[in-house]
DNA sequence: GTCTATAAGTCGATAGAC
DNA sequence: GTCTATCGACTTATAGAC
């Protein structure tokens, strides 16, 4: 494999499938090297500080992505139950992927140092704010749109981690729509 | 260590506290034995089947707590609304150290064998139902008690996971009982 | 830049003494 | 019941050839 080309960032991408499948303990150097199609020696190339760097790296490129333009799903919504549900479609869609690539971290993140854990905490407030701003034309003050941001986040995170991570998707009938639709009409209530 | 009492659960209690730590690719047979004032040899009189025994033990002992009672919490409520804040502030208490205990068992689910996972799956449909049970004496019918459920369990789970795993709760200024207060209004307006 | 080869250590697990 | 001692496999990481 002496292509050269951009041999890092696949190993960057195959460590993320492979931390995600089976955790960074649970993952060798030399699976993340056979699976990006080199040897470990190899890899020592471009991280000289080895698997920790890696975890470091893909901690940073997994939160680099602007998911943020999801609260834009809402846009033409006129009510906040309008709101909801179109952010609920968007953000069920979107959330398994997304949820699949963050859930990991949360349990490998007291190995990472401050820096990475500030990342991770910067890109949830960052998504808290978008959708406060987002709503806050639909409530009557900046305060209340922040506590109902948050129960919005609260409830797609849930979600996400009940029915998706947990597999009870598979046990279960509670269906996405369905769940949009029971948020929608709760804050349907909670906007008159 | 000749005391021969009671190293078995020992044992368990130690490799739970050790995989909550560091997940179980994470944790060796060595750290679990040292952490029980045994050696590793001494681990495979009562566990022949190894450190995959373990992990099933460990998994069969953290759900096998009867966490349910805390739905008893707002048995007194007379509205939906004072349930939700009964209930949100006894779980609230319980759900630092519960969702501890539960969540790394999340990412290594895919390490268990179809009857853990049948466990993990029984457990939170019961907890739905109990909850769902509780409160069909506020709303019109079962159907939406079972929806509004949902969303309680989504949400209070998600708060778990953002605040308590993320450790989000060092910066952020949403306070436990800012959230369950929110809760509260929001349900106290779907139940009208 | 990427390889082969290997050092130095840890892993899960077992045998046999007491 | 619990120990010491050890096995073979696998780990991270490095040295040096090409």
């Amino acid at each position: 494999m002496r292509e050269s080309t951009d041999l890092k960032e696949t190993i960057l991408r195959e460590a993320e499938e492979l931390f995600i499948a089976h955790g960074y303990a649970g993952t060798s150097i030399k699976q993340v090297a056979a699976a990006s199609g080199c040897t470990s020696a190899a890899l020592y190339y471009y991280f000289p500080e080895g698997k920790a760097q890696i975890l470091r790296e893909v901690v940073r490129c997994t939160f680099s992505e602007k998911f943020t333009t999801l609260i834009r799903a809402g846009r033409d919504a006129t009510t906040l139950s309008e709101w909801v549900r179109a952010f609920g479609r968007a953000a069920i869609q979107a959330m398994h992927d997304l949820h699949r690539r963050r859930n990991w971290i949360e349990l490998e993140m007291h190995q990472l140092g401050a820096d990475e854990q500030a990342v991770v905490h910067q890109q949830v407030l960052e998504l808290h704010q978008a959708i406060a701003t987002e709503i806050a034309r639909f409530v009557e003050d900046e305060t209340t749109a922040n506590k109902l941001a948050w129960i919005l986040l609260c409830a797609f995170s849930g979600y996400a981690q009940l029915f998706h991570s947990r597999g009870l998707e598979r046990v279960s009938e509670f269906e996405p729509a369905s769940f949009v639709e029971t948020m929608a009409w709760v804050f349907v209530k909670a906007a008159e």
